[in-house]
RNA sequence: GUGGCCGUAGCUCAGUUAGGUAGAGCUCCGCGUUGUGGUCGCGGUUGUCGCGGGUUCAAAUCCCGUCGGUCACCCCA
C-alpha cells in the first residue's frame, strides 16, 4: 500500500455485479412497467443552477442543508440535483412540450446526509412525473404504477399511505388552525419539534418522538379542513384506487419534505425493513411548481422510489435475484496455437456467453477456472484436437461426460446442447 | 448536525477485559494426474491490526485526534 490511499467518498460506493447487474435488471423493469403506459424516459443534466432547486422549499433541509452547491469557473451557482422533479420541471417550463406530458427518469442524486443503512449521499432513484391534468384518475394511474412495479419485484410487504395536502385556497386555515394547536401544547412537545414549529408546523405531524406522540395524536387533520372541490378530488382518487383493487391506509398526518407539494400525497412503507428508513417510495400533486420556476400553471403529479432502498427489501422479502450472467460456455486452451482467441470471438458471435483462461496456465489450473466460472461446458482445444480439427466439448454439470467435436460442428452443437 | 457501537489477511472473524514483537476458517497458488474441474490429502502466499499522535522498556490491546462503517434522533427515497 503506497502512502496516497483512497476510498469512495463518504455516503458512496462502488456497486460491483452482481449487485450492479441486479440494480440495472430493476430499472429495466420499472422502464418496461411505466413504458407500458406511454411515459417516455426523460434525462435531465446531474446539476442545475442551484436557483432550479430552491424552489423546493425555504424549510426543508434538503435545499437548507444537503444541497452540493458550488460556483463553476464562470461563478455560476451551481447545484448537483438533491432530486429529480424540480429539473423536469425546469425541462418543461423550457421545452413546452404538448400536454399532458408523461414521462419516466432515473440516475443518482445527491444529499450532504450522515449516512446510515438506506441512506447514502449518492442515491439512485427512479420515478415518473405527469403534467397537464388535474383529472383525478391521473391520480390513480400514477399510484397503480408504482403499485405495480412493486408488484412485479415480488414484493408483497410494501403498504401504500395516502393523504390530501389540500392546495393555497385552504391550507393556510388549517395551517394557522395547526400552529394554534401545538402553541397550545408548546410546553409538552419535544425540543426539537418545537424548533419545527417555527419552520413548518405541517413537519410537526411527522415527528417520530415519542414524547410528541399523544399531541400529534389531537392535532387537527388537513382532510377536515378540505374545500368541497379537493374534498372531491381526493374521493375520487379513493374511489379509483378502489376500482383497481389497490390497497392503502389513509394517513392524515402523512406529511411530505418538500414544500411543493399539494393534494393528493403518498408514501409506500417497506414492512419488511426495520430500519428508520424504510420509506420505499413517495410522491404527490405538485400544481404550483411549474409556475414557480416560471412556466404556465400547469398541475402536475408523480413519483420518485429509491432503488438502493428497494434492492434492501427485495433481500428482507427474499425476492428479485441478480439475473445471472454467468458463462454459459468456457474455452480451455492448451494446443499452444492461440485457439481460444479465434473460438471464444466465434461463440460470442452466435450469441453464447463464453469466458476463457489466460496465462498458458496448465490444463489443471484451467479446468479449475471453468469450473469456478459456473459455466455449463468446457470446451477443451489441446494439440490432439488440433490436429483433427475438432475439440472436446465436457459436460460440466451434468453427467454427460465429454465427446470430440469437428470445429465446424461446435456452435450448432453447443446451441442443442444448451437449449 | 447530536449521541451509541464498531474498524485485525481477499472474505468471515478470534485475540483487546488483566499491554510482551499476529491467529483460525474459507478463498487463492502449487503438488498428488504423464492433457481434465468439482470431493479428498499435502504444502505454500497474503497483513505497516483504518490512519496520525501520545503513554510505556514494550501497544492490535491504554489515551487523544482523525477517517470510515453502523444504529437511533433528525431528515427523507
Amino acid at each position: 500500500m503506497a502512502s496516497p490511499s483512497f476510498q469512495a467518498p463518504k455516503g458512496t460506493r462502488d456497486i460491483l455485479a452482481p449487485q450492479s447487474t441486479r440494480q440495472r435488471a430493476l430499472i429495466d423493469l420499472f422502464a418496461d412497467t411505466v413504458e407500458r403506459a406511454s411515459y417516455g424516459e426523460v434525462s435531465t443534466p446531474i446539476f442545475e443552477d442551484i436557483g432550479v432547486f430552491l424552489r423546493l422549499g425555504e424549510s426543508t433541509d434538503v435545499v437548507t442543508k444537503e444541497m452540493y452547491d458550488f460556483e463553476d469557473k464562470d461563478g455560476r451557482h451551481i447545484a448537483l440535483r438533491p432530486e429529480l422533479t424540480a429539473s423536469v420541471v425546469r425541462a418543461y417550463v423550457q421545452h413546452r412540450p404538448a400536454l399532458p406530458w408523461k414521462v419516466w427518469y432515473e440516475g443518482p442524486q445527491f444529499r450532504y446526509e450522515k449516512p446510515q443503512a438506506g441512506r447514502f449521499r449518492q442515491f439512485t432513484q427512479v420515478g415518473i412525473e405527469a403534467l397537464g391534468t388535474s383529472d383525478p384518475e391521473l391520480d390513480v394511474e400514477v399510484i397503480w404504477l408504482a403499485n405495480q412495479f412493486y408488484e412485479r419485484l415480488g414484493l408483497r410487504q410494501v403498504s401504500l399511505l395516502l393523504n390530501s395536502l389540500g392546495d393555497p385556497t385552504c391550507r393556510p386555515a388549517y395551517l394557522a388552525a395547526l400552529e394554534a394547536y401545538f402553541r397550545d401544547h408548546v410546553g409538552d412537545l419535544s425540543e426539537q419539534s418545537v424548533l419545527t414549529l417555527d419552520l413548518n408546523p405541517l413537519r410537526v405531524l411527522d415527528s417520530k418522538r415519542p414524547e410528541d406522540q399523544a399531541i400529534i395524536d389531537g392535532a387537527p387533520l388537513m382532510v377536515d379542513h378540505l374545500t368541497p372541490e379537493l374534498a372531491e378530488h381526493f374521493g375520487q382518487v379513493r374511489a379509483g384506487l378502489d376500482q383497481l383493487g389497490v390497497s392503502y391506509h389513509l394517513s392524515p398526518r402523512l406529511v411530505r419534505g418538500l414544500d411543493y407539494y399539494t393534494l393528493t400525497t403518498f408514501e409506500f412503507a417497506a414492512d419488511a425493513l426495520d430500519s428508520a428508513q424504510n420509506a420505499v417510495g413517495g410522491g404527490g400533486r405538485y400544481d404550483g411548481l411549474a409556475e414557480s420556476l416560471g412556466g404556465p400553471p400547469t398541475p402536475g403529479i408523480g413519483f420518485a422510489l429509491g432503488v438502493d432502498r428497494i434492492l434492501l427489501a427485495c433481500d428482507a422479502e427474499g425476492v428479485f435475484d441478480a439475473p445471472t450472467i454467468d458463462p454459459e460456455v468456457f474455452v480451455v486452451d492448451v494446443s499452444g496455437a492461440h485457439v481460444a482467441l479465434e473460438l471464444t470471438a466465434d461463440l460470442r458471435n452466435h450469441g453464447i456467453r463464453t469466458d476463457r483462461a489466460w496465462d498458458n496456465r496448465s490444463m489443471k489450473a484451467q479446468m479449475k477456472v471453468s469450473d469456478r466460472s459456473n459455466a455449463a461446458f468446457a470446451v477443451i482445444i489441446g494439440e490432439d484436437e488440433l490436429a483433427a480439427d475438432s475439440v472436446t466439448v465436457r459436460d460440466l454439470r451434468g453427467d454427460t461426460g465429454q465427446q470430440l467435436i469437428p470445429r465446424s460442428d461446435l456452435v450448432a452443437y453447443l446451441q442443442n446442447q444448451l437449449g
